[in-house]
DNA sequence: CTAATAGTGTCTATTAGACAGTATGTT
DNA sequence: AACATACTGTCTAATAGACACTATTAG
């Protein structure tokens, strides 16, 4: 039974924090961008790519795999704190968009200890960080394929490595779009981060349609032709050109700018508007 | 610098888990619920209303006032089974809608320690629970005013008890739909629970519009005027019959029962559709 | 000239909004 | 009969999808 204590103070003289097995907590960060993959005919334009930043581990557990930049949660840090700080630590910049997604907390995520952690998604145009990245870090092209049976194949690669895992969507229950994910095979990757990237996936594709993050991944200035190639790498289908300007006509402004030299017609550049 | 070891076990034998200050983690359960204000005028149907469940705490801290109903997760408790074992201890049923929404870690959010705490979002249809409650909970009708200047006022009525408290929403960039929140006045709620409370509100207004979860707060059957006007319950406003008749046709399947007796033209009941 | 993308005009199909009207129970 | 809600028909407005067409550059 509660003792019963006349006052908040004289309650916390007497608590005893310890009295629950404590447990670690850490951030997970999703840091997305587009990449350009060059192509060979001086006519065609870049394909873009969506890309995900992957660090590798240096030491156990699962040493040698990668895993998604991250760390323990200072005592005394504030949750949102602490992926400014991973961010800043990896990226060297302090304006990144930055959402939280999901905290995982299986019980056996890690075979350390318990370990729950919080994943959070940051948006950045790749660009802006071209030679700040730390050793252990590389740039993933993130390639999706939808096969059937919900089972889904992603595909990573940074140009020297390629990764591939399976996951298995299963719908929870009939009244939502939740599913429950389940990692199929998985060699390379470190942790439940599978599963952190694969969700992480969907709240963009989700978010895409209903907000404005896109332009967090844009540069200043940018084609309505790239900005249309970004929607689709992340929807993963082409969309109609008249449609699409029509959407986007009043969140861009067309500037006097233009993009010339790529073996066809120029295109206006646009900016975000503010 | 970091020892180097050659394999996981050789690791994992000298891992001292205590090397980094652990923290505890709670959950707490936004339980919604819709009630019927009876009305004075015979031909008129309920008022229905948002509610929530809340529980009083009987010790410190926030001794007397109202909280979410909670708890401490388990050192080997799944994050996910925490919220399902609190729902089974408060409303002694199992098969309760539940969804993850967002985690809270501000750092000085209880007096007591750092504790970070995971909400979830749980739906139920609460004639499902008339006599199983606890004495402590109490369902609290919501009343939403959307003042200018982004601020919300929010009413809580458990039909003895008036709780009332302001939050000022912040937009936090203009890319997205993201507030930040700030409890401008709050007397009677525990611990950030304000802000938990709203985000959860929002976070149901918005899935609303593309999932089925308000059958997750309806009876078995039930008519189509009931259905509308949850849904303009937790929407806020007013929906035209025909619109509204048409979106939800193919969700729901009609049956040959009907309800009578309430001073007007009976109305078929519906089930949702399997 | 050709290949490739930029950008627009317009028709059609679909969906959402609005309003008016008819239907049918209870008291 | 009066009231309140149930339910439907239909017109209009707005939006999305489809396709064809013109424009403009580098090579």
């Amino acid at each position: 039974m509660n003792k019963v204590y006349n006052s908040e103070e004289e309650f916390l003289k007497d608590y005893n924090p310890d009295d629950f097995k404590k447990l670690s907590m850490t951030v997970d960060i999703l840091i997305f961008s587009v990449s350009n993959e060059e192509v060979e005919n001086y006519r065609k334009t870049d394909k873009k790519k969506m890309s995900i930043l992957l660090v590798k581990r240096d030491n156990y557990p699962f040493k040698d795999k990668w895993c998604l930049p991250g760390g323990f949660i200072g005592i005394d840090e504030e949750l949102d704190e602490a992926p400014k700080r991973i961010l800043k630590r990896e990226t060297n910049i302090d304006d990144i968009y930055l959402e939280q997604l999901y905290t995982f907390g299986s019980v056996n995520r890690d075979p350390r200890m318990r370990v729950v952690s919080t994943s959070f998604m940051a948006l950045i145009d790749k660009n802006r960080l071209k030679e700040n990245l730390k050793k252990s870090a590389s740039w993933f092209d993130i390639t999706l394929y939808e096969e059937k049976n919900n089972i889904v194949d992603i595909v990573l690669d940074n140009g020297i490595e390629t990764i591939n895992f399976k996951i298995e969507k299963i719908l929870r229950e009939k009244t939502t779009d939740r599913y429950s994910f389940k990692v199929l095979n998985n060699d390379s990757i470190a942790f439940d981060h599978p599963l952190v990237i694969l969700s992480g996936l969907e709240r963009l594709k989700n978010k895409l349609e209903y907000t404005d993050i896109v332009f967090n991944m844009m540069p200043e200035l940018f084609t309505l032709g790239e900005l249309q190639q970004v929607y689709e790498v992340i929807l993963g289908k082409k969309l109609l050109d008249p449609a699409f300007r029509r959407i986007i006509a009043n969140k861009v402004e067309k500037t006097k700018m233009m993009k010339t030299g790529e073996g066809h017609r120029p295109s206006y550049l646009f900016r975000y508007k503010k």
